[in-house]
DNA sequence: CTGAATTTGTCCGTATGTATG
DNA sequence: ACATACATACGGACAAATTCA
């Protein structure tokens, strides 16, 4: 069969197919730049020997990456890297999502997906710093920069403090700037909380990712100049695509 | 044919298989405490209904966290968590794996898998602040918590001031500490990237997961009080096992 | 320009793994 | 335990597009 290198990671009934473990090496290769000069991918029957596995679970694999956008093939020529950048999105004491992410790309927004008053949690009560069940405000939202999808957020606001706060959401985009409307015009970012995990199904469809996706989650708390806490908040980020970084 | 909500998730032909979908799933429902009240797992029968597949294949997907140590199953009884938190691993200008754990677990070390000396990359160059092409240490290890490894790490440090750094960890199986055998009693993190990605054989292998595993992948920068770097490292957390909190 | 070499695309068949009932 | 349907993986052969001597 193969070369020297049969097994080279690759789990036969792992309950994890061949193809896709190619193709998230392949993937990974093109994010380190093990593989590929950059533009062009090695040719199929390399591949296939330098992962111990058949011509067509590679084809299967590239298939794949090129329905995610990650490759592009043209018979007679080779495959191509589409290769995009990741974005960095740090973690300081002032970050928030537009000053993050402002010197990197031209075009980014959030979009409000939906909105609900709801009686505080548990969880959300001690994070807002309110009683259980008092009134808050949770905002279900897609940040998108460059027009591609990079993050899926969950967020609680105190609703008596922020009475129509998703109004402001909607129109301007921007957490920052729904603030400064409530005369916050500054904040701190308290504490954060970063995870990852398979996406799941509301992952896969709002950032349109595919199975088997990496999402990077983080929960804030954000507080006042005061140091009251005016956010709670869960984000999921697309891991192809966002890095964070922390200043510390 | 489940009740209701048969798509809970659960893709069909997405290289996943579903069995090993489920035991994900599980597993993260486990850790959220979503899943199960502590002890004992929900019936098969529920299961099979709740995830909208066949009783067989939640039967698969139990006897692989069984072989995982995740779970234990007792004929007539039921199936029984053999639960554990995540750590949670601190990331500040203090950090350090040592002081991050300490409070939560009893037993925790560093392994040494294996050093190197080798000429510094243009990255570790930069990083540490040196010539590209100086002599530089490289340290493989593997750090366990309570007899679970949790993380896996690549660490590059001056080879020139830090002379035989590799015995001093691989006897105290600390960085702090050996750290401190080189006149260096405190230092600071200067920065850390975090992104994360599927695991690789590597980290199949040293951190024990089962393919399709998600590891959290930390890059740090580590400075004296002067200001000079001392370390670069790359940590791979397990996933499952671990979370990052960032105090700002 | 021609033809060989290279590389991706498509078709066949067969064996094994996965999922259901 | 059995039966069935589909997905996965392999092996081989050949077609189609491109590159290059």
């Amino acid at each position: 069969m193969g070369p020297e290198d049969s097994q080279l990671g690759m789990e036969r009934r792992s309950g994890v197919a061949l193809w896709r473990q190619v193709a998230d090496r392949i993937r990974h290769g093109i994010g380190g730049g093990t593989l590929g000069d950059g533009h062009k991918l090695p040719p199929e029957i390399w591949l296939s020997e330098h992962f111990g596995v058949n011509r067509h679970t590679v084809r299967a694999a590239i298939a794949a990456l090129v329905q995610e956008g990650v490759l592009r093939a043209e018979q007679g020529r080779g495959t191509f890297i589409e290769s995009r950048k990741r974005l960095a999105y740090p973690i300081s004491a002032r970050t928030r999502f537009s000053t993050g992410m402002q010197h990197q790309t031209r075009d980014r927004r959030g979009i409000l997906l939906g909105h609900q008053q709801e009686e505080a949690s548990a969880r959300v009560a001690e994070a807002l710093a309110l009683e259980p069940g008092a009134a808050v405000l949770r905002l279900e939202t897609v940040s998108e920069a460059d027009g591609r999808r990079v993050g899926r957020a969950t967020g609680w606001f105190d609703a008596v403090r922020f009475p129509g706060f998703e109004k402001a959401y909607a129109e301007t985009g921007s957490i920052t700037l729904s603030f400064a409307r409530f005369g916050v015009n500054d904040y701190l970012r308290r504490s954060t909380l970063v995870s990852a995990r398979h996406a799941d199904t509301d992952d896969l469809e709002n950032l349109k990712l595919s199975p088997g996706a990496i999402v990077l989650v983080a929960i804030a708390i954000n507080d006042d100049l005061e140091g009251r806490p005016i956010q709670f908040a869960e984000t999921r980020f697309a891991a192809d695509l966002v890095e964070l970084t922390v200043e510390t």
